[in-house]
RNA sequence: GCGGGUGUGGUGAAAUUGGUAGACACGCCAGACUUAGGAUCUGGUGCCUCACGGUGUGUAGGUUCGAGUCCUAUCACCCGCACCA
């Protein structure tokens, strides 16, 4: 019987579909298991060999995780509103839903080719109301909380209305709005419910603000910070503005601690958390207040080196900073104006751009050094930022390189004092930046201190006089939630006088309505603002048309959408109790499958979805609704795959193709060639093909310079992308080689985690071991299984095997467990194996990595029903030990030596040893080992 | 600049607590077979050398009986953050 996996393949795929084979229950005396992949955005293009990486390493671990015994939630879905969807749907009109569901379709059929062990009854679409609604209703929960500083947790709002009826504001601890006016409990209780409306605003963790937002005009829409890279949009590459706009803005930078703390209670890669406190970016410092002369205000900074202080001879101010206006003296106007102007005119990229370039201007305004009451010049410039701290810096240019040179360049103007040193350290050349190696002077009783002694003594001082206190600062921004556009969810909000009001969980969801098109309005409004039928009567609760709106009971609902990234925030719950209707999961389900164990994805996610997921998460987990702190216990990021592009090399004219080898001393242009025109193995081109293909119709007349008659192309390691036509379809390998040879040769590729190139040419390598282990179990005449017991050798093989296999999918390293299985058929082959007791186990063992061929020789075995949810083989440890090798032993843990042992560890015995050196012999003299303690399949201890 | 990571054959890569470096696979070389293939099988293949032998894990040191692995310095590349006070 031949290998046939075309046959093979699409039976059992349609067996474990009809059976149901991996449908996961959420009761079950089993421990759970939970494996998890990001679940994708549904392309136009289709999937390509990067693509199911990560699905194939985590699909191993589920059916591993079933053959040891455990009830494995492996679900999948699609994250399906997103900008291509939308933008396709502004070119062609066509809805992006339609095409939505059609790449989804595509998806899935990719999919399900390579044998995927999901639970697709589980499947979620982000853009499905029955989805959505439950997106709609977490805003809504919070919307209706704040965050209590005191309990250090995120709590209903009536508990806040609660307070301020008792005892106004004063002592409420919470992380709010700044600049939020003190009253008492009378003064909340006389409020119109309008006004305490908008107090409450400024508590809420998902809150309606006037902000600066990044605005990417190209798009017509705004952009959270991890959506911007480099100063431009992530997606498109547009330039990106600052503009004020009111939006709502999650609050979570009420979390940061905890977001920061919980880092340390996870199983994720260095570098990946190292990332996500980088964005939190916490420092520790303190907060300081200076006077300003003549003027009420007073300018608040924050700095991480309080204790240079007495350094201080100026200030500098965002030139966004509030107080600019204010406090710029006459005389000094006109050149404040221009500056901020300036500043205003250039775009973030600009600005990022050329931070070498110093500019700055005096406003003519002194503030008052806290201590000296010397008075001290505010001056504004660029490189203070307005987005973090307070945008106001207290400038000690001997202590700061940033304000040395700032001082140095406007060194004897008018406004800037002589940098004042406060170290015992050379300053004529550099400002001195280290926080040890110092001893300060110049700083009255400072004088003497290092960073943390002084540190400690200045903030007390401050304290003392009101100046200032200890502070800790983060960078992390509340993410902007609005997005202008209309392939998102629709908020669940309508506005009464302009104060947004949640419509209640019962009418949920509010559909996204149907629009003429997905433009902005003319007058600049969301695409949403072209619905007719987009209002929400309040006494009906449903939405209506437009034209009802009058503001009495009929109201004007929210105009923009959320964000891309609203639905992925918790979707790894849905999938718990996926069709559960009321709740987005019950508390039942969600008590038993607690959290992930393992999620597997890329880490472009790291400072967007893993950030936002964990808050929603801490969130939920605050207000009762989610089990655990933390959603994904162990995260793996999974390498890129990249491509093997290929050129062929034009003349200037157009006229002469070179092969590769006779392009060095010609003026020539490499052009990327289809892969279908090449051969993978030996960089061939096809001529005729190339010539025929309607891409190079340009080319159909050209002269091929061949060498040894062959044309052959260059290659190159670039992204797989279209535009290159260096994808590789894993249809296509399917079809040609098969699911299982696809899944292993993915996995031996190399360390998941690596990025590298796909090469379709050594995949001829795991073909090979699968032709190899049918012919295990079958010759032409079909099954030649026995039922002898087998030599020590076979299970020697097959128990290392076991062994190794076992502990590498533990331990994520899944190529190298593909060499295992490639020796341990060859090594039964050469045994001549036929024996069912070494048979059995290796089917089991090799199903995760390829499950349909184990399916087939499972039937061979004898067996009925699917192999996937067998008990998975336990070793012996006797048989792990070879016989005529020389093992490396230990001698009272530090000597080693090397002896022979006998193949069977039942009764160890020392053959003979054997002397690694002849220094160790010399120390080793008239000392013979009397214990031997054996670990199977590792080092040997002696002690004697 | 700060933080994280990676350097091993022609290629992808293995190497458990420090213990025979290069498993396994691709490629290449030689051979067998054949209905001549991108098939299958056998043998070989780090580098230098006809060989004996020498040498070898980015570079330079160190610890150790013994270092790809540990320590110090240094170089190169990749990723994240970056005028963050």
């Amino acid at each position: 019987m031949k290998y046939f996996h075309n046959e093979i393949e699409a039976k059992w795929q349609k067996y474990w579909a009809e059976n149901q084979t991996f449908a996961a229950s959420n009761t079950s005396d089993k421990p759970k298991y939970y494996v998890l992949d990001m679940f994708p955005y549904p392309s136009g293009a289709g999937l390509h060999v990067g693509h199911p990486l990560g699905y194939i390493a985590s699909d191993i671990v589920a059916r591993f995780k079933r053959h040891k015994g455990f009830n494995v939630l492996h679900p999948q879905g699609y994250d399906s509103f997103g900008l291509p969807a939308e933008q396709y749907a502004i070119q062609t009109g066509q809805h992006p839903e339609k095409t939505t569901k059609e790449n989804i379709t595509r998806y899935r059929e990719q999919l399900d080719k390579i044998g995927f062990s999901f639970d697709w009854s589980r499947e979620v679409r982000t853009s499905n109301p029955d989805y959505y609604k439950h997106t709609q209703w977490i805003f809504i929960q919070l919307f209706n909380s704040w965050y209590n500083i005191t309990s250090d947790k995120a709590e209903d709002i009536a508990t806040l209305i609660a307070l301020f009826e008792k005892e106004g504001n004063a002592n409420v601890k919470a992380v709010c709005d700044d600049n939020i006016t003190p009253f008492t409990a009378a003064e909340w209780n006389s409020f119109s419910s309008e006004a305490q409306q908008r107090i409450l605003l400024q508590y809420r963790l998902t809150y309606l603000a006037e902000t600066e937002v990044n605005w990417c005009p190209a798009l017509g829409t705004v952009l959270a910070n991890d959506e911007i890279v480099n100063g431009v949009s992530e997606r498109g590459g547009h330039p990106v503005i600052r503009k004020k706009m009111t939006q709502w803005s999650m609050r979570i930078s009420a979390y940061a601690e905890r977001l920061l703390q919980g880092l340390e209670t996870i199983d994720w890669t260095e570098s990946l958390k190292e990332s996500q406190r980088n964005w939190i970016g916490k420092s520790v410092g303190a907060s300081v207040t200076f006077n300003l002369k003549n003027h009420e205000e007073v300018i608040e900074v924050f700095t991480t080196r309080p204790d240079t202080i007495f350094g201080v001879t100026f200030m500098t101010l965002a030139p966004e900073h509030e107080l600019v206006a204010q406090i710029t003296t006459p005389e000094q106007k006109a050149a404040v104006e221009a500056y901020v102007e300036a500043t205003a005119k250039r775009s973030e990229r600009e600005r990022m751009a050329d931070v070498k370039t110093i500019s700055g201007v005096f406003t003519g305004a002194y503030a008052e050094h806290p201590f000296t009451k010397e008075p001290i010049p505010v001056w504004i410039g660029d490189y203070v930022l307005a987005g973090y701290g307070t945008g106001a810096v207290m400038a000690v240019p001997c202590g700061d390189e940033r304000d040395y040179a700032f001082a140095n360049f406007f060194k004897g103007t008018h406004g800037m004092p002589e940098i004042k040193n406060i170290f015992n350290q050379d300053i004529s050349q550099e400002a001195f930046g280290a926080k040890e190696g110092f001893e300060l002077v110049n700083s009255d009783f400072l004088n003497g201190l290092g960073y943390k002694e002084g540190t400690k003594k200045v903030i007390e001082e401050l304290e003392k006089i009101g100046a200032g206190k200890a502070k800790v600062n983060y960078r992390l921004r509340d993410a902007v939630f609005s997005r202008q556009r209309y392939w998102g969810e629709p908020f669940p909000v309508y506005y009464v006088n302009g104060l947004p009001q949640m419509i209640a969980k019962e009418h949920l969801p509010i559909v996204l309505p149907e629009v003429e098109k997905y433009l902005p309005t003319e007058d600049g409004q969301p695409p949403l603002g072209n619905a007719s039928v987009w209002a929400w009567d309040s006494v009906n609760n449903k939405v209506v048309e437009n034209e009802k709106i009058d503001n009495q009971t009929v109201f004007a609902l929210e105009l923009n959408t959320m964000p891309g990234w609203a639905g992925s925030s918790w979707y790894w719950m849905r999938y718990m109790d996926a069709h559960n209707e009321n709740d987005f999961a019950s508390q039942e389900a969600l008590q038993y499958w607690e959290n992930v164990d393992l999620y597997i994805g890329g880490s472009e996610h790291a400072t967007g979805h893993l950030l936002y997921s964990r808050f929603w998460n801490k969130f939920l987990k605050d207000r009762g609704f989610a089990p655990t702190e933390e959603p994904f216990k162990k995260l793996i990021n999974q390498g890129m795959i990249l491509g093997m592009s290929a050129f062929v090399y034009r003349s200037e004219d157009s006229k002469t193709l070179y092969s590769k080898g006779l392009i060095a001393d010609k003026n020539v242009h490499p052009i990327h060639v289809d892969l279908s025109c090449i051969n993978d193995v030996t960089n061939e081109l096809n001529i005729e093909k190339f010539k025929a293909h309607p891409l190079y119709s340009d080319y159909a007349n050209a002269e091929f310079i061949l060498e040894d008659g062959k044309y052959i192309v260059g290659r190159e390691v670039e992204k797989m992308s279209k535009s290159k036509y260096n994808v590789v379809n894993p249809d296509d390998i399917c079809e040609q080689y098969g699911a299982d040879t696809l899944r292993l040769y993915e996995m031996f590729l190399g360390p998941l985690e690596q990025a590298k190139p796909w090469n379709t040419a050594g995949i001829t390598g795991v073909s090979g071991f699968l032709k190899k282990l049918w012919r295990l179990y079958f010759d032409d005449n079909g099954s030649i299984i026995t039922n002898d017991e087998p030599t020590a050798e076979m299970y020697k093989s097959l128990h290392k095997t076991i062994k190794k296999v076992t502990e590498d999918i533990e331990n994520f390293s899944f190529n190298t467990s593909v060499s295992q299985f490639m020796i341990c058929v060859n090594e039964l082959q050469q045994l001549k194996c036929r024996h069912r007791a070494i048979l059995e186990p290796l089917a089991i063992l090799v199903s995760p990595y390829a499950p349909h061929i184990a399916e087939e020789l499972w039937s061979a075995l004898g067996h009925e029903g699917s192999i996937a949810t067998v008990a998975f083989p336990i070793f012996e440890a006797k048989y792990l030990v070879e016989s005529e090798k020389e093992y490396p032993v230990s001698f009272n843990g530090k000597m080693r030596f090397t002896i022979k042992l006998p193949l069977d560890l039942s009764a160890p015995q020392i053959e003979e040893i054997v002397m690694a050196d002849e220094r160790t012999q010399a120390q080793l003299q008239g000392r013979t080992p009397n214990k031997v303690i054996i670990v199977p399949g590792k080092i040997i201890n002696l002690v004697g």
